[in-house]
DNA sequence: AGTAAATGTCATGAT
DNA sequence: TGATCATGACATTTA
C-alpha cells in the first residue's frame, strides 16, 4: 500500500511534468491545496500526521480519526512534499506559485552543453542573452532552439520562456514575413491560433519555424556588415528600456520589470542617453580613451576636485568606480561558495567566457547584457548550467592585469568630475541623475569602494574571476540543495507537529484487520485510544462467563495479546525512504513507533489468556495456556508482564492513556492493594513518559532536519545573492565600457563651430536628466560653478 | 560477544 | 498542588 501510493503519487507528478511538456498548465497547489479530500490525501496523506490528539479530546469526539505518528502516511507526507518540492524548486525562482511549465528535467546533458557553447561564447544568463540571440546571427539558430524548443529547452519557468521569447521577437516578425516555407498554411494557422490565445508553449512562433530560423542563420552569416548592424540594433535594445520592453514572445504581452539595484529614472535616462548617443555616432568596438589627454588630468583633478560626488561626466567616472569591489569580500564570497561545493573547472567554457570578458568579439553580447542581465537575473539561474565554467587563474588572469586593457577601462578622468562639479547647481538638478557611481553601483558597493582605489585593477579581475565560476558553482549548487522539504513547508509542518504532541488516536481501526502490517500497527500503535471505546465495545467471547465477562470487559482485559504485534509494528515503520531526501540523514533512521498495550488486539484473540474478573478462571486458563503464555509474556511489554503478575485488573491501555478523571474513578471502582496501585501508577507514568519520549526524538529530528534545510535554504540564497551580485558587478562593468567606448567615439566626432575637434583636456560631455548632452570646457566646473554651462548642446531627439 | 541504534525509564523542571 | 509534558541522562532491547 505505501509503495503503490508513493509510485502513484511520483506517478501522478510525472505525469504533470509531461501536461507541463506538451503545454497544458498544471497548477498542482489547487490539487493540493483544495479540499478534495481524496485526492489530497492520497499524494499528502492525512495531514494530521504526528498531531497527538488528547486522549480525552479524542474521547469526546469518539471516533477521531487520526493517525499513528510512524504511520507509512507521515511518511509518505515528507515524500511527496519532497517531490513536489522539487518540482516546484524547478522555478522555485520566478513563479511565485507552483506552475509546471515546460521543464524537461531529464536533459541530455551533452546537448545542453553543446548548444551552449556553440551559441555563444559569452556566459548568457540574464536575459541579455534573449537579445542577444535575437542580434546575434551565430547564436541565433542554437539558442533559438535552447528557448524554444523543447528538446533542449532549459526555460524552467514562464517567465523565462517568456524572456527568451522576447529574444526571438526580435526576428520574429521577419521571420513570419519572410515565409514560412516548411510550413503549410494550417499549420501556421495553427500556430497563430495557438500564439493568441496564449496557450504558453514555452516558446515564440518563429521556433516553429526553423528552416526560416536556419536560412537567417545562412543568409547573415555572409553579411558581416548586416551582423554589425544588428548588433548595434541589439545594442541598441540592450540599452534603450523604454524601447525594449520585454515582451512575452508569445503573446506579445508587455512583462513588467524592475531594474534592482538601479535607479529606474537615473537609469532610463543615461540608457537613453546612451542609445541616442550610439544611434547618432556609430561606434568602434574598441575604443579607447587617448592616454596623453587623460594621465595629466589626473593630477589635477586630485587636488582641485575633492568633491567629486556630485554630478560627473560619465566616462571620465568610469574607471574609478571600478574598484568598487571589495577584494577581501570577494574571497570571503569565494570561501562561502568552495565552502558548497568543490569547484570543478572546465576548461572548454573557460575559453569561451574568458574571452567574452573583453572581447570586441562578443560586443553583442556584452550589450545584450549590459541592457538586460539586470531584469530578472534569479530568473535563469538554471540556464547557467550550460555555461558553466570556471576560468582558470592562468587564463583569466593574464588577460584580466592586461594593462592595455586597464588603460582603457580604468583610467581615471578625474578632470572631467572638476568641470561637472563647476556647476553646482546643473550638477544636482542635471547629473545628479547621471552620476555614474550612484548609476552604476549599488551605494554598498560604491561606499566599499573606496578602499581598493589604489588597486583598481583587482576588483574586476577578481569579480570576473568570481562570477564566472559563481555562475558554474551556484547553478549546481541549486540543483544540489533542491533536495528535501522547504523551509516553509518545513515549518509548516512543524507548526503541524507542534500543535499537539503525542499520539493521534484512531479507534476507528477496527482490530480485526492487522493481516497488513500498515493497519496493524497503526490500529495498534494508537490502540490506546482504543481502550476507552473498547470497553464499550465489550469483548467477545473473553470469558465464558457472560456475567463476568460483561463487568469486566467494562473495565478492559488485561491479559489480551498479540503474539509478535510490538515487532511487527517497530519494523514496519521502518521506512528510511523518508530521508533519502537528505543523504546525511540517510543514517538516522529512528522508530519512534508507539510501543502502546494492544487492547484491540485482545478483542481480536479471544482464544488468548485474558484477564478476568474471576482469578479461578483465569488461574485455570492461564494454567491450561501456559506455553502460549509464555509467548505472549515474550512479546509484552514489561509493565505488562507486570500487569499480569500483578493481576490488575484493566489493560495498560486504560491505565495509561485514561484521563485522569477516570483513572481516578477506574481505581475506585477496584479495589487494589498498595501495590497494585503503585504499579499501574508506575504503568500510568512509564507509559506517558514513553510517548512524551517518542515525541521528543521526534520533535528533536524534525527539529534538525529543518534547521538542516534552513541552512540549507540560506546557502542557497547566498549563493544565489552572490550570483546576483556578480552579474551586476558584470553588467555594470559593462556598461562602463560601453560606455567609455560611446563617450569617446561621441567626443571624437565633435566639431566646433570651425569644424575642429574639441581636445579632450578642454572639453568634456556630460549628459543632463532629460537626455540632453552637452559638451563643456573643463574649467568650467571649478571656475563658474554657478553658471549654467550653455557652451553648446547637442540635443538629441530628446 | 561486541556494538550501534532504537527504545524505554528515570529525574527534573516547566506548564 | 497534582497532572502532564519536555527533555537530558542513563538503561535496556534489538539487530
Amino acid at each position: 500500500m505505501l509503495y503503490l501510493k508513493k509510485y502513484f503519487t511520483e506517478g501522478l507528478i510525472q505525469f504533470t511534468i509531461l501536461l507541463s511538456l506538451i503545454g497544458v498548465r498544471v497548477d498542482v497547489d489547487t490539487y493540493l491545496s483544495n479540499q478534495l479530500p481524496p485526492l489530497r490525501e492520497i499524494i499528502l496523506g492525512p495531514s494530521s500526521a504526528y498531531t497527538q490528539t488528547q486522549f480525552h479530546n479524542l474521547r469526546n469526539t469518539l471516533d477521531g480519526y487520526g493517525i499513528h505518528p510512524k504511520s507509512v502516511d507521515l511518511d509518505h507526507f515528507f515524500t511527496t512534499r519532497r517531490l513536489l518540492n522539487q518540482v516546484r524548486q524547478l522555478d522555485r525562482l520566478s513563479v511565485p506559485s507552483t506552475e509546471l511549465n515546460t521543464w524537461l528535467v531529464h536533459r541530455d546533458s551533452e546537448t545542453v552543453v553543446s548548444a551552449s557553447s556553440q551559441s555563444s561564447p559569452s556566459i548568457t544568463l540574464d536575459n541579455g542573452a534573449g537579445l542577444e540571440d535575437v542580434d546575434n546571427p551565430d547564436a541565433t539558430p542554437a539558442m533559438r532552439g535552447g528557448s524554444g524548443a523543447p528538446e533542449s529547452t532549459y526555460n524552467l519557468n514562464a517567465a523565462d520562456s517568456s524572456l527568451g521569447a522576447v529574444a526571438l521577437e526580435g526576428n520574429q516578425e521577419q521571420g513570419s514575413r519572410d515565409g514560412n516555407d516548411d510550413l503549410t498554411k494550417e499549420d501556421i494557422d495553427l500556430i497563430d491560433i495557438l500564439w493568441r490565445q496564449d496557450i504558453d508553449l514555452g516558446a515564440g512562433r518563429e521556433v516553429f519555424n526553423y528552416s526560416n530560423r536556419q536560412k537567417e542563420s545562412e543568409e547573415e552569416k555572409p553579411n558581416p556588415q548586416e551582423n554589425k548592424d544588428e548588433e548595434q540594433e541589439s545594442w541598441r535594445n540592450g540599452v534603450n528600456l523604454q524601447g525594449a520592453q520585454p515582451v512575452d514572445g508569445e503573446t506579445g504581452e508587455s512583462i513588467p520589470e524592475q531594474l534592482p539595484g538601479l535607479g529606474s529614472q537615473t537609469s532610463l535616462s543615461l540608457q537613453e542617453c546612451l542609445r541616442l548617443l550610439e544611434a547618432t555616432f556609430p561606434f568602434g568596438e574598441e575604443s579607447e580613451f587617448p592616454a596623453p589627454v587623460v594621465t595629466p588630468e589626473i593630477a589635477v583633478s586630485n587636488e582641485e576636485v575633492p568633491s567629486t560626488s556630485q554630478g560627473l561626466p560619465l566616462a571620465p567616472q568610469l574607471p574609478p568606480a571600478e574598484p568598487q569591489l571589495d577584494l577581501e569580500q570577494q574571497w570571503q564570497d569565494i570561501m562561502a561558495i568552495m565552502e558548497l561545493q568543490a569547484m570543478e573547472v572546465n576548461n572548454t567554457s573557460l575559453q569561451a567566457n574568458s574571452s567574452s570578458v573583453s572581447s570586441g568579439t562578443t560586443e553583442s553580447n556584452t550589450a545584450g547584457n549590459f541592457g538586460l542581465s539586470t531584469r530578472s537575473t534569479p530568473i535563469n539561474q538554471d540556464v547557467s548550467l550550460h555555461q558553466a565554467s570556471l576560468p582558470s587563474c592562468s587564463q583569466d588572469f593574464p588577460q584580466i592585469f592586461n594593462p592595455q586593457l586597464d588603460s582603457v577601462s580604468i583610467t581615471p578622468r578625474p578632470t572631467m568630475l572638476r568641470l561637472s562639479s563647476s556647476n553646482s547647481t546643473n550638477v544636482n538638478s542635471t547629473f545628479g541623475a547621471t552620476n555614474l557611481t550612484g548609476i552604476f553601483l549599488p551605494p554598498h558597493i560604491n561606499s566599499s569602494s573606496n578602499n581598493i582605489t589604489a588597486t583598481p585593477i583587482l576588483p574586476d579581475p577578481f569579480s570576473t574571476l568570481l562570477e564566472e565560476s559563481m555562475l558554474d558553482e551556484i547553478s549546481l549548487l541549486d540543483l544540489a540543495m533542491e533536495e528535501g522539504f522547504s523551509q516553509a513547508q518545513a515549518s509548516q509542518l512543524e507548526d503541524e507537529l507542534d500543535s499537539d504532541s503525542g499520539l493521534s488516536l484512531d479507534s476507528s481501526h477496527s482490530p480485526a484487520s492487522p493481516s497488513s502490517s500498515e493497519t496493524s500497527c497503526s490500529s495498534a500503535a494508537s490502540s490506546s485510544s482504543t481502550s476507552a471505546t473498547f470497553s464499550e465495545e465489550g469483548a467477545v467471547g473473553y470469558s465464558t462467563d457472560s456475567e463476568v465477562a460483561n463487568a469486566e470487559t467494562e473495565e478492559g482485559a488485561v491479559g489480551g495479546y498479540q503474539p509478535g504485534y510490538s515487532k511487527l509494528c517497530r519494523m514496519s515503520y521502518q521506512d528510511p525512504s523518508q530521508f533519502h531526501s537528505l543523504p546525511q540523514l540517510d543514517s538516522i533512521s529512528h522508530n519512534h513507533t508507539y510501543n502502546l498495550p494492544l487492547s484491540p488486539a485482545f478483542t481480536e484473540h479471544p482464544e488468548l489468556p485474558i484477564s478476568t474478573g474471576k482469578k479461578t478462571v483465569r488461574d485455570k486458563q492461564s494454567s491450561k495456556l501456559q506455553p502460549a503464555q509464555d509467548l505472549l509474556d515474550k512479546h509484552s511489554s514489561r509493565d505488562e508482564r507486570r500487569a499480569r503478575a500483578m493481576k490488575i485488573p484493566f489493560s495498560n491501555d486504560k491505565i495509561i492513556n485514561l484521563p485522569v478523571e477516570e483513572f481516578n474513578e477506574l481505581l475506585a471502582k477496584h479495589h487494589l492493594s498498595e501495590a497494585q496501585l503503585a504499579l499501574i501508577r508506575d504503568i500510568r507514568r512509564r507509559g506517558k513518559n514513553k510517548m512524551a519520549a517518542q515525541n521528543c526524538r521526534k520533535r528533536k529530528l524534525d527539529t534538525i532536519i529543518n534547521l538542516e534545510q534552513g541552512v540549507q535554504d540560506l546557502r542557497r540564497d547566498k549563493a544565489r545573492l552572490l550570483k546576483e551580485k556578480m552579474e551586476f558587478i558584470r553588467s555594470i562593468r559593462q556598461m562602463k565600457q560601453k560606455m567609455q567606448s560611446l563617450y569617446q567615439e561621441v567626443f571624437t566626432q565633435l566639431r566646433d563651430e570651425e569644424g575642429r575637434p574639441y581636445p579632450p583636456s578642454e572639453y568634456s560631455l556630460q549628459y543632463s536628466a532629460d537626455g540632453s548632452v552637452l559638451i563643456m570646457p573643463r574649467c568650467m566646473t571649478t571656475a563658474e560653478q554657478n553658471r549654467k554651462p550653455e557652451k553648446k548642446q547637442k540635443d538629441k531627439k530628446k
